[in-house]
DNA sequence: GCCAGTCAAGTCCCG
DNA sequence: CGGGACTTGACTGGC
């Protein structure tokens, strides 16, 4: 089994490289000039997307496959203040760069929309703002030439008091996501409220692939024994022309325990992968730590001189 | 140039 | 029911 690495959205590394910048509406309304106001958010959505190309840059030169891209490229993409605003045009050429690149240095890149975007309210103005902002996630895909089929990962949303109906709810909405957009999702177990076997329900039930997080099913789980539903797991990628991906990370301490830890516990993550040696021929781990790419390279490092471990390159390996 | 406070979103928690 | 906590990185303001 081949064990490929990836990183979250930014480089601890890679010096003024943030492809988060922003401007809030408070800011932004500061402004007297909209013009002028709407030409500065530009400036900075373009600078996102530049500092993307530099990451994306980063990544090939240190052999890393795998990378999130940043859901904040865009400031007030959404903003109700700003529906006239074409936010997508002044971006064509930066976008297109990312997209010819990935086509030289091919690399699985996706999206982790922020955790309001709530698939399952019973809100519609809520459903509506969520809709768009998976949108603007679809178009910036398209910008960059890039098929979006399973490249967005979301939680389910909320409990509301009782989360049968608010999973039933997730699959009335569903009914009114376009085709386009719903082939985009893919869906983790959160920390909180939905476990491993409620979002499988609903992949199962809607032919979504499923995101394994091993440290949100430790936090939250109806049993930790989750070795009979990986199966289940890897079943609802059956579909998909990606790899089977899940999340890594360790817990910050026994206190804090659902917050990210600065590395990755190495000998917990060896122990996860001999659970699920064999049942996938690749597997793609995002690691998600405060440290982000200096994460990942420490894990190898870790990894490295194990027996049961062959270095590939330097963010992959074999496990036997 | 550092530290505390603010910002954005939706849900959850508390009184 | 209303206000604050939560989360995250970026940014602002006070000194």
């Amino acid at each position: 089994m081949i064990v490929k690495l990836g990183y979250v959205a930014m480089s601890v590394e890679l010096q003024n490289a943030s492809p988060s910048q922003t401007m809030t509406f408070a800011q932004f309304s500061k402004i007297k000039d909209r013009e002028a106001a709407i030409r500065k958010l530009e400036r900075i959505a373009v600078s996102n997307i530049n500092n993307c190309l530099r990451l994306l840059k980063h990544n090939a030169g240190n052999q890393i496959h795998f990378f999130r891209l940043s859901s904040r490229l865009i400031p007030l993409a959404n903003h109700e203040e700003l529906p006239d605003w074409d936010y997508i045009k002044p971006l064509k050429e930066s976008l297109k760069e990312i997209g010819d690149y990935l086509k030289e240095h091919p690399m699985r890149v996706d999206f982790h929309p922020d955790h309001f975007v709530v698939l399952n309210t019973p809100n519609k103005d809520i459903l509506s703002n969520a809709l768009k902002t998976l949108v603007m996630h679809k178009k910036l895909l398209n910008g960059m030439d890039i098929d979006s089929e399973h490249r967005c990962v979301l939680h389910t949303g909320g409990g509301y008091d009782d989360k049968e109906k608010a999973l039933e709810q997730f699959i009335h909405n569903w009914g009114y996501i376009p085709p386009s957009i719903q082939t985009m999702i893919m869906l983790e177990n959160d920390d909180t409220t939905f476990t491993v076997k409620e979002t499988l329900y609903l992949c199962e039930k809607l032919g979504i692939p499923m995101v394994f997080d091993y440290h949100h099913h430790l936090a939250n789980h109806e049993e930790v024994e989750w070795q009979e539903d990986w199966e289940r797991i890897v079943n609802t990628w059956k579909t998909s022309p990606l790899p089977v991906k899940m999340h890594i990370s360790s817990p910050r301490s026994e206190k804090e325990y659902r917050a990210h830890a600065d590395y990755v516990d190495p000998e917990m993550f060896l122990e996860f992968l001999h659970k699920i040696k064999g049942s996938v021929p690749e597997i793609h781990c995002m690691i998600e730590a405060k440290q982000k790419d200096a994460a990942l390279f420490k894990l190898m490092e870790d990894l490295q001189g194990r027996q049961e471990i062959k270095i590939v390159d330097q963010s992959s390996f074999v496990v036997e």
